[in-house]
DNA sequence: GCCTGTTGCGTTACAATGTAACAAATTATA
DNA sequence: TATAATTTGTTACATTGTAACGCAACAGGC
């Protein structure tokens, strides 16, 4: 079943999503030996709690709230922990932050992003790295790591804009 | 031939490929009755000249030296133009802008950007696009358009590195 | 337990990137 | 030439991201 398609199905059970990546992301660091602090933990939960990728100064009221530590630095420096376990990937046209829905293993993500409502949506892009990976070696180029974001209407909004 | 390739090339003729750059953009603007004013084409050359992507505050002192205002609205809009034709491409990952070489006809591209050397080349991406359009229709998504590029070594850097 | 090196965090200050808003100048069109 | 539309100048600000440094918390060996 498509577990990559869920962010687009307003119906899911989204706590369950959401306990499920913290204690994925628990047992991953735990493996890792890896620190899953609080701040970091509550910073992924935060971004989580969204379907839309959040903005790292999105994040800051939050942090306050719950005690810690607001500055910038602070956010930044939960993000960039998060990113280098791949429990979470940041979205380069918008300048945010999202969970990855399959932080276990490595993998070509390519992320959906409805222009309409702003939800985002993380799929396998395996196949088409495959094909611009033998043009770039054929142009000798080796790649390291991509960027693959496309931008278009979820089913939901497609729906409301044909109304 | 691979006109793709070119930026990789590092004793190609460039200058030859700016006046082209540049002739094609006066001709395209002129059948579209856009306007190609002194600052927007003073811009384009500008990126041209770089095989690296060029931020937009990079270009602020080349316009102030050329007698224009160089406050960032100016050039911010001048790239806006530039792109609504075609003539540039934004790199999301970099905040960076690059010249289009093949503004003429609409084409999914993908950027192979050197992490050494900053060079980027515009590929084509439309069998990778095919893939993925084909997934996200079968989710309901409707794209519209889409950011692809690739961070890793161009066939210089790899040599160097490999040193 | 206690020392000690390492990692994470608080804090300040700032850099880099991008825009809103409105006035002035230029250009197209009639 | 008059008028409307587009482009540019200008100011001021919003958003996003970092450098640097000192202190606190923690892990691992004794
Ligand atoms: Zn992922
Ligand atoms: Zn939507
Ligand atoms: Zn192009
Ligand atoms: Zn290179």
């Amino acid at each position: 079943m498509s577990a990559n398609s869920i962010a687009f199905h307003s119906d899911h059970d989204h706590q369950h999503c959401i306990e499920q990546a913290l204690s994925s992301a628990r047992q991953i660091c735990s493996e890792r030996k890896q620190r899953l602090t609080p701040i970091r933990e509550l910073v992924l939960k935060l971004i989580w709690q969204s379907h839309k990728p959040l903005g790292a100064y999105e994040l800051l009221p939050a942090l306050a709230e719950a005690g810690f530590n607001s500055a910038p630095p602070t956010v930044y420096r939960a993000l960039e922990f998060l990113q280098s376990q791949g429990l979470v990937h940041r979205i380069a046209s918008l300048n945010a932050f999202i969970g990855c829905p399959s932080p276990d293993h490595s993998h070509d993500g390519c992320f959906l992003i409805c222009t309409g409502c702003g939800t985002a949506n993380e799929i396998e892009a395996a196949s088409a790295m495959r094909d611009l990976q033998r043009q770039a070696e054929a142009l000798g180029f080796k790649t390291q790591h991509q960027t693959i974001e496309i931008a278009g209407l979820c089913p939901n909004c497609r729906e409301s804009a044909a109304e």
